[in-house]
DNA sequence: TTTTCAATGTGTATTTTAAACACAATGATA
DNA sequence: TATCATTGTGTTTAAAATACACATTGAAAA
């Protein structure tokens, strides 16, 4: 079977499987090197960038479409996703656009006309631990890394918007969760904590009001282990105690932010 | 043409103009003697309340969608309207509940085959001014009127836990932004003001810190007018300052709750 | 071995914000 | 005209956020 050919067959297969016009998108966010960082894709043989996507399965719940994506893409499962809009205007896929990465897929136009339709994508972003991602490629893309929040190129379709969107939803987020806990290792330090903060919020926070703050909201366990190796004086090793926190919302609020 | 053709003829030329598999559902929120209420509708010849809701037409946005069905059942354009979640498990729909009511609208089940398909739905939540709603129901209904939040019936399919999501947004929403102005008539006093953030908040607050705060957001513009006719002492009308209230988001911060 | 130094760990004073609280004024009703 | 439930307003107190300073550490440099 050629190539032509057997892309081909596996759209063939794929559109009875699918919903149609339906999709999801993921915004992977992760943080290293003191910078927020989302997973793209590069569609085969062009410098067209994505995010993680893809169909919804006729009898499959969407969330679970999206679990699906992230782990073939991350190779990760119970990841921290959260569904946070949906995107459904009718301008948002130009086929110009697609037709130009589907000729380099070596797809036959006719074939796959349901995919030009009109497509609604419902929105997702996940929080994972940066060192843990093995990115990898899916059958339509070349490469798959991460990429500086700061730095994106010119994404497909309105791929920008979403992470636009996202980043916005987490910003919120965080000002009443604590969202940022996803994005670190199972053990971190306070400054690194404080970092991430930091550049979510975009700010600088004072070192010591903000430690005060996350030690008072009591679900962050200081072990005796340091952090060490580094230059100077070795900081504690912090847990996010999770059935601490479970504990404090039931008792009443909290506030981030 | 009798009422089963016409039924029919109506559901064939709908399909082929709207997406399949994908809906509307509104969340219409209300304020009225004190309670928070939303609009739902009752099919036709049958018991069965749900809320308003409908297809996205080919080359219709999604959010168009949303406004076009209110300004049906409502009378009314320019709402506030917002996206806040999409529900997309496929056992959302129980075709047994569907059957009962289609066999009451007199349409063959073979005709609507496709309704009975998963059916992905975005749901919205509109913020109205009671008193300037004229509740209409449309062709599948027989009646459209006001129920109180906390004395729903059972809805259809899962429109319960949509209304659930949609009351659990919007009082997250009213921490950080006066989502509750867009509930009252132009003009109210602050009692009216109180009332129903009480009501959204469901907790009592004390009159004169409220009041305090709400001016010293300083979006709200005090009338020279007052509330006559009610008994005792006539309070101060006030009005929503939306220019200030924009001034006062491009400088900085606002947190309510 | 000792010194250096950038970063961490901890505490207190100050300001700002939220919460608690009390009395005078009003205007329809009795 | 007396009543009274409700409105209008300010002050006092507690809590939370902010500003700020010095001692400690541990690798690296001298």
């Amino acid at each position: 079977m050629d190539q032509v050919t057997s892309a081909q067959h596996w759209m063939a297969q794929q559109m009875g499987l699918i919903i149609p016009h339906l999709s999801v998108d993921c915004v992977v966010f992760g943080f290293h090197e003191n910078q927020l960082r989302v997973l793209l894709l590069r569609f085969k043989n062009t410098e067209v960038w994505a995010l993680p996507g893809g169909r919804v399965y006729r009898e499959e719940p969407v969330n679970t479409a999206a679990v699906r994506v992230l782990e073939q893409r991350t190779g990760l499962r119970g990841l921290y996703l959260q569904q946070f809009h949906t995107f459904g205007d009718p301008d948002r896929l130009h086929s110009s656009d697609f037709q130009a990465i589907l000729a380099q897929q070596n797809i036959r136009i006719e074939a796959s006309s349901l995919l030009f339709d009109r497509t609604i994508s419902v929105g997702y972003y996940a929080l994972v631990e940066f060192a843990q991602v093995s990115p990898a490629p899916d059958q339509l893309s070349d490469e798959c890394r991460w990429w500086d929040i700061r730095d994106l190129p010119k994404l497909f379709f309105d791929h920008n918007e979403i992470v636009a969107v996202a980043v916005r939803t987490l910003r919120q987020r965080l000002s009443y969760e604590p969202v940022g806990l996803n994005l670190l290792p199972e053990k971190f330090t306070m400054p690194e904590l404080q970092r991430l903060y930091e550049t979510l919020l975009g700010q600088p926070l004072d070192r010591r009001n903000f430690q005060k703050r996350m030690l008072a909201y009591d679900f962050l366990q200081r072990l005796d282990e340091r952090r060490t190796g580094g230059a100077f004086k070795a900081p504690y090793l912090y847990r996010f105690d999770r059935e601490r926190y479970a504990a404090v919302l039931q008792g009443g609020g909290l506030a981030f932010g």
